[in-house]
Order: structure tokens, then C-alpha cells, then sequence
DNA sequence: ATAGCAAAATAAGTTCAGCCGATAAAAATA
DNA sequence: TATTTTTATCGGCTGAACTTATTTTGCTAT
């Protein structure tokens, strides 16, 4: 068994394609075909069934992968504890962030850390919480930004800052003589949300105490941007929540619309996660310092209540 | 880098010579050298200081050595994953006791085992908690039965049972007259103790709260084995304790002499022991279901108080 | 110091594993 | 059935891993 044939046995089991398996390990067909069949051979199990369209992976199969994804990964970070005694920071480095994040966050790091880091490429990718959990534990990913606690297992999280929800509440809107809002305020039916799929809509949802399988009434047109919900809750068509982060780019005008919670503020927790394989974890760590230098003296709120941004149903 | 290779490295880590490491490998002394500095260009760092004698390992080495470890054991449990999905259950699986439970719990559990389950090559040590635990990290065992809690990181516990501590007071001795004891009764400088080394003279010593840097006074003959220290105590040099399971092969003479303790009764847990990788789980597993079977009707004890066997100091 | 010895490095030659290109077989699609 | 896509097989090549033989290195004892 070699590791090579555990990487080809990946390739195939990503794929779901011997020839475009083989294109991507930079091997012909032939060669990576053979090598997979010689560790069934020494197995002695199929890990693939060919038989299918596209290939399927038995039983075995699949804990097969598993275990071999823990072998190539155990066998890089051997790479990873050179780097680290010999104080090298560098190489590829795969960030995904949640699109609520992505626009806020990244150009407070983002020059800091190149400047800081400079043998470092970091590729930046912006997906939903789902997605980066499914990249983070197939190794697509190194680490990500996202809302939590999302207690998951493989994932280890890092808290990075407490990010408070603000309302903003339209002029006409009942709520807009308030000085203060509280959760207890608050009417789902009546609150302007992201589309589905991120995990600020669940967050609020979690925060109305919305009972399972709500759905938002009279009309669909959910947004995937804070700026979109800001000028239909301009319109009159009701309030909406925002990151504390998301306020500050308002204009002067709009930013008399805005309308905190008392104390203690709901909140989401934004945390670095990364795989508890720690695979390039110098990296991870320096990444995880930056941001964390840079948000301390931008946000820095105790007095919060976590929001869960996992949806209950 | 191959898995060859690692394990190779592994070989020099453990027997701080290549030529001894060849053998071990079975290939020539020139091949292993090759392979490991084929490694140590590759990973652009020098693992062994040849320099000294015997061979040293750097403090990078000795990372990377660690890390070896555990790509070469998570390579090998690949193994398992098929073994465990073809209910195959057999190989060599070496189990080391310490010496306390070796004369008495083995034979209550041998025979079931090795009928059950005639694939399996049992290889039993006995050796000491200490050497137990520097063998179960380096792979030298694959599992163990010692008294715990150990708490040491990377080992998990599985209890099998809670074993009492047993007094045996003979005639004339202060605490003859009494129907049970207490642990405030004991006195440590008239309790006759196994040798250094053995985890059940930590466990009394414990017991007794007997302050640090503890020197048993008078004479320092010190048994390695329960019947010495038993018929010792017949001659009037003190009392002694014994394991619960070591009171049952007493003659009905000697039983008279037992006292045990009042409830709680001091006890030790006895517990199956295994690295975290897990490596041979499904035998361990099976080891581990056999001995809690046959000792659930041996011995049951509930109202106990578990000491420590690990010395304070 | 230096001779002797144990152990690691180097050199030269052999074998075999892994790779490629070409082609055949099998499965899916039309 | 013909066509296309995809996987398996075959023959040949290259280099990696191994072997034996030899040299170098470093420790130890005279």
C-alpha cells in the first residue's frame, strides 16, 4: 500500500471517474485504474463498483475513503511540522467565509495579513455554512469563517468576536419610536430576511422563537443582501436585522433608523473553524491573530446573548 | 515520501542504530539508510544526529517521528476497516497486565477468549503501568489492563470492573478484633507493601494519605508477590491488603484473618486500556465484552470509593 | 597519537514497481 | 445496431528500491 494509491483511490471516490481522476492526479488512465485494483487486490475487497453510472463506492468503500482521507491528511501535516520548526509560513491557504461575513470582515484582515505574511496565498471562497463544513472535512478548505457554535464533529472552532444584531425600523414602522428594541418586540411576519441558506436568516428565526416550519407569509422575495432589505424596509415594507458590522457602511440617514437591542443584545459569534486534523495550523493560527488584533479594537461587545444559527427543524 | 520510509525512520527512532533498524526491517543496512535520507532531502531537514552514539534524534526528528507514528498506525488500521466489514476477527494482538490482576484475572477470562475467538494469536505481557503506557504509544502493545483512572492523553480507559481493597489483619494485630475496618484505622508503617513499581503500593499508600517523599521505616523488604506479604504478616510483621480477587485462593484458615472495609470500601478500577487510534478496536472490543461478561458474575461491588493508583509525587 | 573496530555512507549492479501509449472490451446512448 | 464514452488489458520503458561490496567516519583502547 502506498500513499499514492490512497490519493488515487480519493481522486476516484471525488470524481466518481476513473478518467477524469487521472487527469486530475496528472497520471494517465491506465496507471491510476492499476494502481486502485492492486490495493483492492491487496485489500482484498472492491472499493468501487464499476458496474454503476456514475461509479459507486460500496459499503467498505466508503469507510476505505474515510480512512484513507485520514492517511493523505496525517501524511501532509508531516510537511506542516517542518514548515512550523522552521518558522515557515507559506504555500496555499483555502479560506471560505459566509457570504453575511465576507464583505465586512475580509477588508479589515485582508491587506494586514498579505502585508504580514507575504509567502502566503491565501484563495478566498465565499459559501454557506453547509458547504464549508462539507469542504473543510474533504480537505477542499483549511479553514473558514463562520457563525457558531455549530458543535460538529472533525470541526474545531475558534471564536473570533460577538457580533450584536441591530434593527433597522423604517420611519412609520411601529417600532420606530422605541429607543431600544427586545427580542420579545419582534414579529417574524413582519421582519424583511436573507434568502435561504444563510445562516443569519436561521440566526433571526432562532431569535423570533419561530415555531418549526415557519414560513414567512404574504410574500418570497428574499434577498441575499443587507442592502436589498435596507431599501425594502425603506419602501414600508417592514424592518429588518442587521450585523452591528453591516451598519457601519450606512449613510447618515439611514443610520437614524437604526435601533439596538438592550443589553444583553442578541448576537452571533463569528469563529474561525478549521478541522481538528490541524493540517497547516501555523497558518491558521497567525490568520486566526491578525483578525483577531484587527476586531478587538472594532467590536468588542460583552454584554451578549449567542444566537444558534442552526435551523431547529 | 512513502510509508516505507516512515516506518523505517521509526525503526532507527526505536533502536537508535540503522544497522539493528535494517534487520528489523528485514533489508540491508544501505537500503534503510538511502530511504532515510531520501526522507530527510526530501523534507529538507536532518531527523538523526549520526553524530553521536548511539544515534540522537533532532528536536525536529523527534516531531517528525511523532508524526510517523501516527501516519504509519492510521495506515495500518486501514487494515482493520476491512477485517471489521468482513467480520473477521483474528491476527496477533499483544495485551499486556500488570502484574496484581495477571495471576487472577487471566485465567478466569483466557480460555473463553481464545475459544471464542480461535483466530486471534493473544500475546500477554506482564509488565507495569509504566511500561504499559510507554508500549501502548509506540505500538508495542495493543492494549492493556491496568488500575486507572491514568488520565494520560491519547490512552483511552474502558472499566471492567471495581475491585476492593481486602484487609488482611492477622492474629494479635490491633485491628483483629474489629468486624470491619475503616481506612482511618490504617496506620502506613505496619502495612506490609509490594515492591516499588507496582501501582496497588501506590493505591495503599494513597489510601493511608500518606504525605509525600513517604519512606516505609523499620526494613525495606518489599515483596513482588500477595502470598509473601501474606504469610509475612502471619510471622506478626504487620498487616497487609490485598486485592478482593486475591482473597479468594486464601485457605480457610488465612480467610479468617480478612477484614474488610466498611462501605464505601476502598477499591482500585480495573480497566482495559488502549492508544486513541484505536488500532485492532474490533478485537480489543471483543476482549473487552468477554471479561465484563465473566467478571459481572465474579464480582459486583457498587458502594466502593476509587483510589488513585498514581503516586502524588 | 594511532591502531582497531563498529557503524554509516557510498558505489555499482540488478530487479521490479509504476508509468505510458496503444488497444481491446464493456457499458451507455442514440 | 452503430456510436460514443469509459474502463480494462497489453507490451515496453524508466527509475526507484533493493542487494553486495567497498569506503569513510567516528569512537575506543592501547
Amino acid at each position: 500500500m502506498t500513499i499514492t494509491q490512497l490519493q488515487y483511490v480519493l481522486a476516484v471516490a471525488e470524481y466518481r471517474n476513473f478518467t477524469l481522476a487521472a487527469e486530475k492526479s496528472f497520471v494517465t488512465q491506465p496507471t491510476l485504474s492499476m494502481q486502485v485494483q492492486k490495493l483492492e487486490d491487496e485489500l482484498d475487497v472492491l472499493i468501487f463498483d464499476r458496474g454503476k453510472k456514475p461509479i459507486a463506492i460500496t459499503e467498505v468503500g466508503k469507510k476505505i475513503v474515510a480512512q484513507a482521507q485520514n492517511i493523505v491528511n496525517e501524511a501532509h501535516r508531516i510537511k506542516d511540522v517542518v514548515d512550523q520548526e522552521k518558522g515557515f509560513i507559506g504555500g496555499d491557504f483555502k479560506l471560505g467565509i459566509i457570504p453575511t461575513v465576507m464583505p465586512t470582515l475580509l477588508p479589515m484582515f485582508l491587506k494586514t495579513f498579505i502585508n504580514r505574511y507575504p509567502k502566503v496565498n491565501l484563495i478566498i471562497k465565499e459559501q454557506n455554512t453547509e458547504s464549508l463544513i462539507r469542504n473543510l472535512q474533504d480537505g477542499h478548505l483549511d479553514a473558514a469563517i463562520a457563525a457558531t457554535p455549530l458543535e460538529i464533529e472533525y470541526i474545531r472552532e475558534r471564536p473570533l468576536y460577538y457580533e450584536p444584531f441591530v434593527g433597522y425600523v423604517p420611519k412609520n414602522h411601529r417600532l420606530a419610536k422605541a429607543q431600544k428594541i427586545n427580542p420579545k418586540d419582534l414579529d417574524i411576519n413582519d421582519i424583511l430576511l436573507l434568502r435561504d441558506g444563510h445562516c443569519f436568516r436561521e440566526g433571526i428565526i432562532n431569535l423570533c422563537e419561530v415555531p418549526q416550519n415557519f414560513e414567512n407569509a404574504n410574500f418570497h422575495l428574499q434577498s441575499g443582501s443587507f442592502e436589498t432589505l435596507v431599501n425594502l424596509a425603506d419602501e414600508g415594507l417592514g424592518m429588518t436585522l442587521l450585523p452591528f458590522l453591516n451598519t457601519l457602511v450606512l449613510d447618515d440617514e439611514k443610520k437614524k433608523n437604526l435601533r439596538y437591542f438592550e443589553n444583553p443584545s442578541p448576537a452571533r459569534e463569528v469563529s474561525l473553524i478549521y478541522h481538528k486534523s490541524e493540517l497547516k495550523i501555523q497558518i491558521t493560527e497567525a490568520l486566526k491573530d491578525v483578525i483577531s488584533a484587527i476586531v478587538r479594537g472594532a467590536i468588542a461587545f460583552q454584554d451578549v446573548k449567542i444566537i444558534s444559527p442552526i435551523s431547529k427543524n
